[in-house]
DNA sequence: CCTTGTGAAGTTGTTCACAGCG
DNA sequence: CGCTGTGAACAACTTCACAAGG
């Protein structure tokens, strides 16, 4: 059980990624994109780092796990390392998604303007409601639950996005899983039990919110305290 | 600035809580409404530990934070600890938070019915589009963002939530901050800069995705390798 | 010089394994 | 006996501080 990690494989590719940073990867690319979008060309650790709210060294030991792809003495090219960290990321393709459940939050999602400039693409709609299949939603037809097997093989979808209430959740992953689906975003407010080999992450907007009525609380009721930064 | 933990405070009240154990309260209270939910009463650490997706040694020391609230031999009384639960976690008020921005993803989380049971209230939304102030959305009229000091005192709100474009986020984040709001919780994809004593916590879909098309990506080419959850 | 890349130290989080107690 | 509560070992992650090198 206890997996060791392997930070870089014989063949010499960089293997085995923290977690920590594969989380934090995306959000280094999108500072670099901002600073493509103001003709930046180049630019040190401290600058990317404070665009991307993460301490200096942090952001170095992060990218050497990729490789050495700055200049010591002038920083890092700025299309050079964000083409680097993009194909790390596997964004040089498009990962097709299917959402299940089309009720407020699932519409949120499929007209959700962030994914397309990100390599994802909502590919197809699933519900379960009778009424809401056949509608079109963000220029997508719903399609019946029934369809799900049909349309992830059809599309060669791999992640599936669960925008469901949560008593239909672990339904939901259960077919997901038994369509091919091996990579599940779950809103649903309830764990989900999936088999080995898919992996699972969860978001879940109650709970957020409550961490930070927690701290919240804490603020108040102690009034001589220093606070810090909540982990995110 | 190296704070040190203290587990527990002189007057023997918990204090100081983990981070990591925080953000598994909530679950942990959501599997014990559910256990409640079917008429049970007392629980072993195991039964709710598989309920919450976390091995049975996390949560006793996550609960030891908190105090001794089982019974050796036996287990866990689910209402008492439930009220324990909720205690710490500030749950016995309800929590008023303000929305800003009522798009696509804003409108879902006023509609979102999972709040008001974990003591969240949306109690105001603001948009800085004309053609949406006035409008009704959940039973509640879309004020001005001129308005948001104003609404924020009023109702004694702290929590506010961004739903805005990644562009205005810093604008309404120093606004929110500015009206006397103390926790952020940030839809928007950007990373907001907040004075000390300001909580903020980020929420980022596309990220969210991104992570699970990484680990997509890795399974599909090296097909002969175990795969582990990931972490969330 | 200046900034990267990285060992080493420090901090936080997880898991084990068992003493303690009902 | 069974399950909690927890010290101790372990693992992951962060930060420091400095050697390496353009």
């Amino acid at each position: 059980m206890t997996l060791l990690r392997s930070p870089r494989l014989a063949d010499g590719t960089a293997r085995g990624i923290p977690d920590a940073t594969v989380a934090r990867l995306p959000v280094y690319l999108r500072a670099l994109n901002a600073l493509a979008e103001r003709g930046v060309l180049s630019c040190a650790s401290g600058e990317l780092a404070e665009q991307a709210g993460v301490n200096p060294a942090k952001l170095r030991k992060d990218l050497s796990y990729l490789g050495s792809y700055g200049t010591r003495g002038v920083g890092y090219d700025v299309e050079y390392l964000r083409y680097q960290i993009a194909r790390e990321m596997g964004q040089t393709q498009d990962w097709d998604v299917v959402i299940v459940g089309v009720g407020n939050l699932g519409s949120a999602l499929s007209a959700y303007q962030g994914f397309s400039t990100r390599g994802i693409r909502v590919a197809a709609l699933v519900d379960a409601d009778p009424q809401r299949v056949g509608t079109t939603i963000s220029g997508i037809v719903v399609s019946p639950v029934d369809q799900l097997q049909a349309v992830v093989t059809e599309r060669r979808i791999s992640i599936g996005v669960i925008a469901t209430p949560g008593e239909a959740a672990q339904q939901v992953a259960d077919q997901l899983v038994s369509a091919g689906i091996t990579s599940i975003l779950n809103f649903a407010p309830a764990i989900v039990q999936v088999p080995e080999g898919v992996d699972v992450r969860k978001v879940d907007l109650s709970i957020e919110l409550q961490i930070l009525a927690y701290h919240e609380q804490r603020k108040t009721s102690t009034t001589s305290r220093a606070v810090k930064e909540v982990g995110a």
